[in-house]
DNA sequence: GCCGAACCGTAACGTACGGTACGCTATGTG
DNA sequence: CACATAGCGTACCGTACGTTACGGTTCGGC
């Protein structure tokens, strides 16, 4: 059976098969949410439930590789560290802009809920797993580029995580939470970018070297 | 049989039993997460399933029931509306506090789980419950001190409620959905206040007026 | 061609829990 | 006192679902 853990890359060990099964559970998480049955995971991977149990022990076992398995299929595309605004800018517009994209995915709508449905009771394997794949992977991957403007001297803070929680605020709000609650807020292409632009303007205007306030 | 709505105040036509009753629901609910079960509560609260099932039809209505019973003990200070820096301030600092221990609280934490497990399906009364009695009523009672500040030369925004989902982002963060997430997250009255007074500022420096920026 | 392993499909088991029925007690009310 | 009503406790029913067991099929190795 395999095992669980919050930062293992399981997409190593998994054959074929077993990533057609997890994409299967992963879909029907997506379209049932938690109350998805092992019976229903069975008939549309078009496996048998002794698999199942055989594979991953039992039906937390089949959510957590499920989770990781989405987990470990988002991979990061590299920033470029040059030290003008512009390129500052556009890092930090695109960081917002993925990250509208991420929150408000069917994908990561299904996997938050399930998470934070499993949060309360013990394992909670699952949250760890999200958060650590989700807000904390964002953190790793932008504060480099915080830093990068700190060192050009286009940045001032004194610290980066507390940085990052603020542009984290300032890009998310209230969309997630009330994403999760099922409340319905359309997110096109257009109203992303804009949040996207406002975000870092505010964001900047905050955090932004004292030599020049870029406009907002 | 209690109907359900999102914003009717209940506790007018609760009877003394069933406000007893409905806060034994609300500890096992804080306690045991959404898998509470309706024997668990009967015992709890020393009555029949039967009477459970008279009174709030099912278990849905029973959680739902819970909700509203929950979100009609929380009753608003007014603010005053003065028109100096320093009171608006110390308004936002108040607001900010607040709604950070709010959201960290035990009892919140419980609702906004069961809330969001049960907003995948179909009937997702508890989210906009939730909703309708967090996020929306503080938006309610934010907003006019917005527009004081505004009347009164203090704050320059063009919508009210662009500019309340920024305050609401720079006191929140990533608070919410870590704690939801089970993060251990701890929130000390030092921390809190703190956070309340970084986030003010910010949202100063971000939509104060441009007479005199507050320091930051 | 034979063997064992892996796996599919499905039937069956056990249990937890939502929901219901019923007997009992207590408290009015004429 | 007779009666009705409300509500407690509990036994019971039906079902959904996690879990297991088992017969049948495919496939690689000898």
């Amino acid at each position: 059976m395999l095992q669980a853990s919050a930062n293992i890359d399981t997409s190593e060990t998994l054959t074929e098969r077993q990533k057609a099964v997890l994409d299967a559970a992963l879909r029907l998480l997506v379209e049932e949410g938690d109350q998805l049955t092992m019976t229903a995971v069975a008939r549309r991977a078009s496996c048998s439930k002794e698999t199942l149990y055989k594979w991953f022990g039992d039906r937390d076992g089949l959510l957590t590789a499920t989770v990781q398995w989405q987990a470990s299929k988002v991979r990061v595309a590299p920033v470029d560290r040059e030290g003008h605004i512009a390129s500052l800018t556009a890092s930090l517009e695109r960081f917002a802009s993925d990250w509208l994209n991420v929150i408000s995915s069917d994908t990561s709508i299904a996997l938050n809920r399930v998470a934070v449905s499993h949060a309360g009771s013990g394992k909670d394997n699952l949250g760890a797993v999200v958060l650590e794949n989700g807000r904390f992977a964002l953190a790793r991957r932008l504060k480099p580029v915080l830093e990068a403007g700190r060192q050009a001297g286009l940045l001032d803070f004194s610290d980066a995580e507390t940085a990052f929680r603020s542009f984290f605020g300032l890009v998310a709000r209230d969309v997630q939470i009330r994403l999760l609650l099922g409340d319905r807020l359309e997110l096109t292409e257009a109203t992303i970018g804009g949040d996207a632009a406002r975000a870092t303007q505010q964001f900047l205007a905050l955090f932004g070297a004292k030599t020049g306030p870029q406009g907002l």
